[in-house]
RNA sequence: GUGGGUAUAGCUCAGUUGGUUAGAGUGCCAGGUUGUGGCCCUGGAGGUCGUGGGUUCGAGACCCACUACUCACCCCA
């Protein structure tokens, strides 16, 4: 127990803390392309924040939050998602009165939720995500559905369809939902528990339902897409022209419904495939009266959350090669006590010109030391013996090539310095 | 939350119908002329056999509980 880690939780250990770095990066890198700025919230928040935005009937409400009672007898609950928490700190910080519109991204962010774990799914994850604040358009759903698409993109996985769909919106929902108790209503008795219940309390829900009693009836149910009012349909359209312009394949997946609340018109992920199935890589949509609904002005929004783990996970799977360059670009080498002193002012003058260096510190055999950057990939050493120290000069040797240079003691760190960019080229 | 599988060295795994000091490969450390890595050879360190009970003269093995991992359902990142 007391070397165990919790339930669903994930150490990062040195040999995958590069991956997640580099992924961190292309999210910054892709962010910088689109105007973007980072914001960094608190892990937890108020329960009501959640109850209030996710939505208290929502299964992340309803059996998957982290939330316990301080010590002030305040109810905090650990973030079950990303936006509900970015949306609180536009509206408390009056980011509205910023110029429109605001951009925002965020990096590994901390996501809780208690369920059951799996591959590619733990209790304690990270998000990488953006929220985009006062812009409209169909237009904007599809740049932002691109930078998810980009980064996923860059990170070098493969296969990974985009499902897009639109919910509608307070107008044309409530007429779907009606629509859609209309045609289950009279085979309701022979229906699944699950869906009696959701029948009155979420009928879009009644859709995706795997139940085999269930699957005769959805045939001939109306789709969300026949019934979007007007503005939800064009809207529907600028989107779907603009991914066309961006040259972003999709697929119109009227299953895609979102298992929060607050979601309006369009909604997305980017679906891949993940052992014997497939799972989602990022997952968003359209957040129009969110941030009136936690107390800010009217003001429509735009967002999508994506998990690191599940990320790194997936291209993994597909064998993408995320490993690290070697861990330094030359080891000096010494024999005897003379030349380890030296080996260290070296290294340490070799770290001041900007190369990644070390010296052995084990007082370990020329041999062992040759073993040790074998082992680490590290290009070239620089070799100290007493007969180098005499003389004046050091041994520069190529690892990969097995060739060595003998040169004045001070110049290795120009030639070093000259060969490591020469090598960066090809 | 429900059901199936699994748990032995850092890693991947053997371990016969219960029977003495629990093994292999790999990795790690060292040595093979005290100046040279990758290949090879030799040696060494490293294990509360997931945890706790029980059966038994005796349990890594059999039984029970717990914990974790894993697969499916559900939901998602």
């Amino acid at each position: 127990m007391l070397t165990q880690k919790p339930r669903g939780t994930l150490d990062v250990l040195p040999q995958d803390s590069a991956k997640w770095q580099l992924v961190e990066s292309i999210m910054r890198e892709v962010a910088a392309l689109h105007g973007l700025r980072e914001i960094r919230t608190p892990t937890f928040e108020h329960t009501e924040l959640f109850l209030r935005s996710v939505g208290d009937t929502t299964d992340i409400v309803q059996k998957e939050m982290y939330t316990f009672n301080d010590k002030g007898g305040r109810s905090i609950t650990l973030k079950p998602e990303g936006t509900a928490g970015v949306v609180r700190a536009f509206v408390e910080h009056g980011m509205y009165n910023d110029p429109l519109p605001v951009g925002l991204y965020y990096v590994s962010s901390l996501v809780f939720r208690y369920d059951t774990p799996q591959a590619g799914r733990y209790r304690e994850h990270h998000q990488m995500g953006v929220e985009v604040f006062g812009a409209q358009g169909g237009a904007l759903d599809a740049q932002v559905i691109s930078i998810a698409g980009e980064v996923i993109r860059r990170i070098g996985i493969r296969d990974v369809a985009l499902h897009i769909n639109s919910i509608g919106c307070p107008v044309c929902r409530p007429q779907y939902q009606q629509a859609l108790r209309d045609h289950f209503a009279s085979n309701l008795n022979a229906m699944c528990p699950d869906c009696k219940g959701r029948f009155e309390r979420n009928p879009l829900r009644l859709l995706d339902c795997k139940d085999e009693r269930c699957q005769p009836f959805k045939q001939g149910a109306p789709s969300m897409i026949e019934c979007l009012c007007e503005d939800c349909a064009a809207h529907f359209e600028d989107l779907k022209a603009s991914l066309d312009q961006l040259g972003l394949p999709y697929c119109v997946d009227t299953n895609i419904v979102r298992g929060l609340d607050y979601y309006t018109r369009t909604v997305f992920e980017f679906i891949a495939p993940f052992g014997e199935g497939t799972t989602s890589l990022a997952g968003g949509g359209r957040y129009d009266g969110l941030v009136e609904q936690i107390g800010g002005p009217t003001m429509p929004g735009f967002g999508y959350g994506s998990g690191v783990e599940r990320l790194l996970e997936v291209a993994k799977a597909q064998g993408v090669d995320l490993s690290p360059p070697p861990l330094y670009d030359v080891l000096v080498l010494s024999m005897g006590d003379e030349a380890r002193t030296e080996a260290f002012a070296l290294a340490a003058g070799l770290r001041e010109a900007g190369l990644r260096a070390s010296c052995d510190h084990a007082g370990r055999s020329l041999k062992a030391q040759f073993k040790y950057a074998g082992k680490l990939g590290v290009p070239y050493c620089v070799i100290l013996a007493p007969e180098e120290m005499d003389a004046g000069v050091a041994k520069l040797r190529d690892m990969s090539e097995g060739s060595e240079t003998t040169l004045p003691r001070a110049e290795v760190i120009r030639a070093l310095v000259y060969s490591l960019k020469n090598r960066e080229e090809p």
